[in-house]
DNA sequence: TAGATTGTTAATCGATTAACAATC
DNA sequence: TAGATTGTTAATCGATTAACAATC
């Protein structure tokens, strides 16, 4: 099941696919053209037709694509029909954000355990989650199965972190720290580094750009 | 100032050089070569060479670059020496946090007001910011010269709050909300779409790659 | 069958890397 | 001056788009 490597400029556009089929679907549209969805989307045809059959033929010529089908393979291409269980580290109001945002849970995505340094905080609770301390991370990594952790900590601290999460086992870190972590092979981290974007908008505005 | 137009590719990595450079020039560095930059960042001494290229000279040969000279230089053509000013529209934990983290004020981004549909928070402050209701938006953006919009709230409404952010006036939109917004040319959005991301990372952990 | 549209190969475009002459 | 390293051109690589034969 991976015979080619697919490009990351690929898998980027998978969840904007998985996206615009959810909609169509909920729409009740049973079929699409790469052509018709290429004009909502404003893609070209061409591409969606090219990053599809990267992981198979899903459609039919003549036809086009079942809109309810497409969307299924694409959300296990995502490894969406697997359920990931999640840590956080760091309950500020970044963590607290992502905890209570419920469309990750309802992609497969279960939150399990959220650790903090501040001792206040302790033993209480965001969406009937309990906040830890970060001495029983270790235990509780092993012991749950945790395959992600969220790292919404200060930069000071999340190469530190990260390293212990690697050698308990954690497979994926999800990276809001403002910091490039290198981590083994086999272990996948995928950065959200916020104010890059936003460096990234203000370029943009003071260049003038079309 | 805008001969070529400067590929979003490039862009991209301009936030990343700014921080590798600010953390040299914090230790006290003066002067760094496109090879000893590439060890660093674990990019190609040829790419740094390049993408600098696009915006000036800002090496000298058998020497390398000056520290503090080049940080300041990606600084300004990021617009960081300009002040923008921000509004929020959504004061939930995500607009919160954006609200609460220092760093982007230190970078001349201005928090200057956040709106809310919920009139049980209109009147109640976050870091000494109020929030005010959606009718006031107009008003507000116009008397205090606001750049740049923040979305954090559902996507149902984005579409059309963005809409009417942009008949005020407002030049960048960053886009928290899961939708695809269409603006007129010279309005500039920037996405942050976290379940892509988090999607992204769940395919490469069951891709089982590298 | 005729029409539509995919899957896929070929052509183009753009981005990255390599190489080296210019020059500090 | 000799050595180092940039700026920049040329070569390569990869990604996107175009084209069309295959086929439903």
């Amino acid at each position: 099941m991976e015979e080619k490597e697919i490009s990351q400029a690929v898998v980027s556009r998978l969840p904007r696919y998985f996206r615009y089929l959810g909609e169509l679907k909920d729409e009740g549209i049973e079929r699409v053209s790469s052509q018709e969805l290429s004009d909502i989307m404003r893609v070209t045809a061409s591409q969606i037709r090219q990053d599809l059959n990267n992981f198979g033929g899903f459609g039919q010529q003549g036809y086009g694509y079942n809109v309810g089908y497409l969307y299924d393979e694409i959300g296990k291409i995502l490894g969406l029909n697997k359920e990931h269980r999640l840590i956080i580290i760091g309950a500020g109001h970044l963590g607290q954000a992502l905890v209570n945002y419920m469309n990750f849970e309802r992609r497969g995505f279960i939150f399990k355990g959220i650790f903090d340094i501040d001792t206040q905080l302790h033993g209480t609770q965001i969406r009937g989650i309990a906040v830890r301390p970060m001495q029983e991370m270790e235990q509780f990594v092993r012991e749950n199965d945790i395959d992600i952790a969220v790292l919404t900590i200060p930069k000071s601290s999340a190469i530190e972190i990260a390293e212990q999460l690697v050698s308990y086992g954690i497979k994926g870190i999800w990276n809001f720290a403002h910091v490039d972590l290198h981590v083994p092979k086999g272990v996948q981290v995928e950065n959200v580094h916020l104010s890059d974007s936003l460096m990234k908008l203000s370029y943009n505005l003071v260049s003038r750009k079309g």
